[in-house]
DNA sequence: GTCTATAGATAGATAGAC
DNA sequence: GTCTATCTATCTATAGAC
């Protein structure tokens, strides 16, 4: 082994580079979330490991390069979730509506990395445009839409003019927006969208409209 | 008068509260903009008016209250703009779909006060809290959106149920991410939300989405 | 690989003259 | 109301011993 240390040592302090670097991604990844890049300190996330501070600039090179690194391993565990779409053996209707309530869920279940998310896009997607493991990674959930898109087209339940990437982005927009912009919106019109004894209404309002516009008779048109 | 200056002197330095706390908040609104609240520097702020940092401390008390500034005179600009609606004599549907043109091109138009409000989520809407300016101000579009849905409804075109809130939701929803995530969305799928020849595409596509919610036919559920 | 100590730059905020 | 000068704190990043 490359090291004299004893490799499985839980809670032990000592050389552990995987356990270090993925302790310093967790801190960081809580710090960025709360503060966005140019908030977060870096003493307060060395703070939040068992390491120091050192060994962040050891590991990772620097600031900028840790959030690239963040935001790495949080979509790559994104793309791992969406590995469980297994909609394709139902009817197309069916299908969307279940694509719907999954995007739904994940973004309710993770506000954090919308935070992230959102800093990421203040910053111009910079990161995300260096890293080879994200840029233009794209979705593997999108081939499957694809093909439940060109299923319904073929039994004529689906009439609207729109490709899997378009659907993708209409879907999304409201699940990222009733999450991230909760806050404005709550403090504007007094109505919490994420409050949950709302959260089945919601969830079902954004599939009637998809399924409505998908399936919309546009035979006048 | 309270000054023994000259009011009327475009250009000139000198004693002009107005005018000076005016260009206070330009600066402002570009920087915070640009850079975020932790981002934003107040140098930089002071460097791009005619007068000085200790100005800004003078007339807004520090970085916070600026920003909470910034964000009272966007948010009213922005409720103006809205009292351009007059939409309310032609039929529900048309009327429907004029709004959703507002909103996605004011959206499209604004990009500055889209990274304003991204801001303001971060830090969960503290600074609208504590605004008496702002606070639960809503928008006054909301009543009439209310008034052609109930008169879309008492027509029978409408069969959804869905209030003047939540519809403003769906609609804001799609406009505001095309352009806050424009950047991740472009650089994980390469197509830029934002493009100007797929701008009426998109603009064409929510309307349908929307009418055809609106209207879809709900006698069979 | 890990630590302590600190360099070097810069931030928000203010003192005090005029 | 406006200016110059500066305080105090803090930040990212690194040097250098072990």
């Amino acid at each position: 082994m490359s090291s004299a240390e004893d490799p499985a040592r839980p809670g032990g302090r000592g050389r552990d580079a995987a356990r270090t670097s993925a302790e310093i991604l967790d801190a960081a990844t809580r710090e960025f979330s709360r503060a966005g890049f140019a908030g977060a300190r870096v003493d307060e996330i060395a703070a939040r490991t068992r390491t120091t501070k050192r060994m962040i600039y050891y590991y990772f090179g620097g600031k900028e390069q840790l959030f690239t690194a963040v935001l790495e391993r949080a979509y790559t565990a994104l793309r791992q979730a969406e590995q469980g779409l297994d909609v394709e053996h139902t009817d197309p209707v069916a299908a969307i509506r279940r694509l719907v309530e999954l995007t739904f869920d994940h973004h309710e279940a993770h506000p954090e990395f919308i935070r992230l998310v959102s800093i990421e896009n203040f910053h111009e997607a910079e990161h995300i445009a260096v890293s080879r493991k994200l840029a233009g990674i794209g979705s593997p959930a999108l081939e499957v839409v694809g093909r439940i898109l060109a299923a319904g087209r073929e039994r004529g339940v689906f009439t609207a003019d729109v490709d899997a990437v378009e659907l993708h982005a209409m879907i999304s927009s409201f699940c990222f927006f009733r999450v991230s912009n909760r806050h404005t919106f709550g403090a504007l019109f007094g109505r919490d969208l994420v409050a949950s004894d709302q959260r089945d209404r919601y969830r079902a309002m954004l599939g009637d409209m998809v399924i409505a516009y998908l399936t919309a008779d546009r035979a006048a048109g």
